[in-house]
DNA sequence: TACAATAAGATTGTCAGACAATCATATGAT
DNA sequence: ATCATATGATTGTCTGACAATCTTATTGTA
């Protein structure tokens, strides 16, 4: 009976930890969208042996972040501007869901919690640092995730998510869009504030397409 | 230049095969969920090493299929109540999405096919058998996504039809629901037909909660 | 008998090394 | 310069190994 008390196990096995590096240096742009990565490179820096490599590789790629080519082996996957658009639509239609499910059921604290990151993101400091910036809207995206309620929409919005991320690097550009950006995620939060659900989730989905045609512009800039 | 017309590389790697065989296996009801899959008997049924399945192990896992817990092995993963709602939710808002675009975007011919796959599950021989009636349902699913042309979308969907693929041949034993599935499938195809994205998104959503529904009543019954 | 502690056995996690099949590159011939 | 070939590097797959951990059987005790 004690076993319900349990802590769940903190220990994460190597692959594990591999596969979480490897996530995270391809967001942190570290390797670029086409890059090819040698299996023995990835042995060398994440100082692991080619089966847990090749185990790490065969979950990413699962997630889309890579690509494995036959007898060519694995890159970080490029997006056509089809597969953005693609993208985008199941986007919109996943945070609309996933603000109205927090509109609806996240805690006061959470809301709080949502709030108080816009105000974060909105500080002057943070214009200038891209970096920085694109993390701390991460982090809201995470909030508002996290309260909606919806596990499988969360994963299925961080698995996109993190898609887009690769080329969100490349072409965000855009410092006289973040005004507006501002503006669009306030609208979205006072909805949350007031419960409004339906709001919440109109005004997400106008958000998202309004970043759809943002990345898309910026691709056509730079091919 | 005749690189254009080189024939797509049909080959697939033996990891590759394994990795469907497998996840073949549990769909197919083979293994039932939270039964464990032990290495080395993977091995042996299908007749590869250890890494190939090992590898093959991390992609159905990233895919949801499977579980793997430390130091304890691979399981197929079972589904809870809350999750079942969660996927759902996704799949009815994801799934619109995808009958809206096949009726603004699919060509006339994939139109007939849906129809047509339709007729087939209307065949009063199919009532009887419930194996080969999941099986043209699927179908009738994969035709739809196939042509709403979201490949994301669709991909997603068909994880999602996996995840809960394996729960339905235990729950789904409701021969009485049949005519009525049969007729809202009918109504969506009708506004598919005429063109009528929005009635084939809101007919979508509504029997995706139908079968919902229906999923979670047979849950209580069946836990 | 029931139960706790221990030991034996089996399984997983990780590594290293091997080798054939395939790809990439450099070399040479026309 | 272009094509063909040969060389080298990389991937795909297998085997064997061993420590860490889990499971099961065994034993001892209340």
């Amino acid at each position: 009976m004690t076993a319900m008390l349990r802590v769940p196990r903190e220990e994460t096995s190597l692959r594990e930890r591999a596969t979480s590096a490897l996530r995270q240096a391809i967001l942190d742009g570290v390797f670029s969208p086409g890059q090819k990565l040698s299996e023995r490179e990835l042995c060398e820096s994440l100082e692991v042996s080619r089966s847990c490599v090749r185990e790490s590789l065969q979950h990413l790629q699962a997630e889309g972040l890579i690509t494995i080519i036959p007898h060519r082996g694995p890159e970080v996957s490029t997006i056509s501007p089809s597969e953005v658009r693609d993208i985008y639509e199941v986007r919109a239609h996943l945070e609309s869901l996933a603000a109205r499910g927090f509109a609806l059921k996240a805690p006061p604290e959470q809301v709080r919690a949502l709030r108080a990151k816009l105000n974060e993101l909105a500080k002057p400091a943070l214009a200038q640092d891209r970096a920085r910036l694109l993390q701390a809207k991460n982090q809201f995206c995470e909030i508002l995730v996290d309260g909606c309620g919806n596990l499988v929409a969360g994963q299925m919005l961080r698995q996109l998510n993190n898609r887009v991320t690769v080329l969100r690097r490349i072409s965000m550009a855009q410092p006289e869009r973040l005004p507006y950006t501002l503006q669009e995620l306030n609208a979205i939060v006072s909805a949350i504030e007031r419960g409004d659900g339906e709001a919440a989730a109109r005004l997400s989905a106008a958000h998202v397409h309004k970043a759809e045609e943002n990345v898309l512009r910026s691709m056509e800039q730079k091919p």
